[in-house]
DNA sequence: CCCGATTCCTGTAGGC
DNA sequence: TGCCTACAGGAATCGG
């Protein structure tokens, strides 16, 4: 669920209570994410001031004085911000306690998220090395994904939700911005024209930025930092609307499983 | 290289 | 009511 809007959403919230503060220590309840969270972390932190707070694709970058934090909330993470001593709720797994009092809190019930450290350059860590461009950059664009696409034969749907040729899209805005371009999703990459694409980099950016304004989708267990929901979710045209009428035009909103993901499109909107 | 299938884990909705 | 199964986001990894 945490796509790039709802990471970015996340960023934001927890920038202002991170800058410039010194970690008084790291609490970690359940090592076992995603990868562990590295043995000896909690000691590397103790006293580091925090000098960045950054965002690449969908992992957060937390930039202290001797390495870099790389924070995913996989499938069903959340992070809040809280005062260090408010009560755990299940899945607390985590807690980045600064020393004006108040924590990050990070709950995680799937465990499919992660923290890492990187004392290297982090953007050439292995999560980070092989990704695609950040969507709402300009380097992204209809000729980039055009050029990306040929040869390629795979539903165009898994081909943007593909991190290694754009970040940030996963399942739900990747159905919204293909509805929004008038494509079905599981036309074949190659067989989608360079106009197509550039309608498709249009929609991407637009429904990428418009959730970010809305502070993401909540379907679940998506939270902002403060604890609302995100408000993109009543701005969805397609997904998770099968069965219902579309916004566009009176045609049923279908769903169709892609590439082992829950697809949902308008089959008179889109072709 | 490319791509589909599998896998990690937990909560919950739906069927009987 | 209770039990069981299917399914839900992300993305690394494996194997064809």
């Amino acid at each position: 669920m945490p796509e790039l809007p709802e990471v970015e959403t996340t960023r934001r919230g927890i920038e202002g209570v991170l800058l410039q503060q010194r970690v008084l220590y790291l609490i970690v309840r359940e090592r076992r994410l995603r990868w562990p969270v590295p043995d000896n972390l909690e000691q590397q932190l103790e006293g580091q001031k925090v000098l960045s707070v950054r965002r690449r694709a969908k992992y957060i970058l937390i930039e202290l004085e001797t390495g870099c934090l790389i924070w995913h909330l996989g499938m069903s993470g959340s992070i809040s911000v809280v005062d260090e001593n408010a009560p755990l709720k299940k899945h607390d797994h985590i807690d980045l306690v600064l020393q004006s009092g108040k924590a990050i809190r990070f709950n995680d019930p799937r465990r499919f998220g992660c923290l890492l450290w990187s004392q290297e350059d982090v953007q050439k860590h292995t999560l980070l090395a092989t990704l695609g461009p950040e969507p709402l950059e300009d380097g992204f664009d209809g000729d980039y994904l055009y050029r990306k696409s040929r040869g390629r034969k795979r539903a165009l749907k898994n081909f943007i939700m593909d991190q290694k040729i754009v970040v940030g899209v996963g399942n739900i805005y990747a159905s919204e911005a293909l509805f929004g371009a008038g494509i079905l999703p599981g036309q074949a990459a190659a067989r989608v024209s360079k106009r197509q694409y550039q309608a498709l980099v249009e929609h991407i950016k637009r429904v990428l930025a418009e959730a970010i304004t809305q502070g993401g989708t909540t379907l679940k267990d998506f939270q902002q930092v403060d604890g609302k929901p995100g408000y993109f979710k009543q701005r969805l045209m397609v997904y998770g609307r099968a069965g219902q009428v579309c916004e566009q035009c009176d045609a049923t909103i279908l769903k169709k499983v892609i590439g082992q993901r829950a697809s949902f499109y308008c089959p008179v909107c889109q072709q």
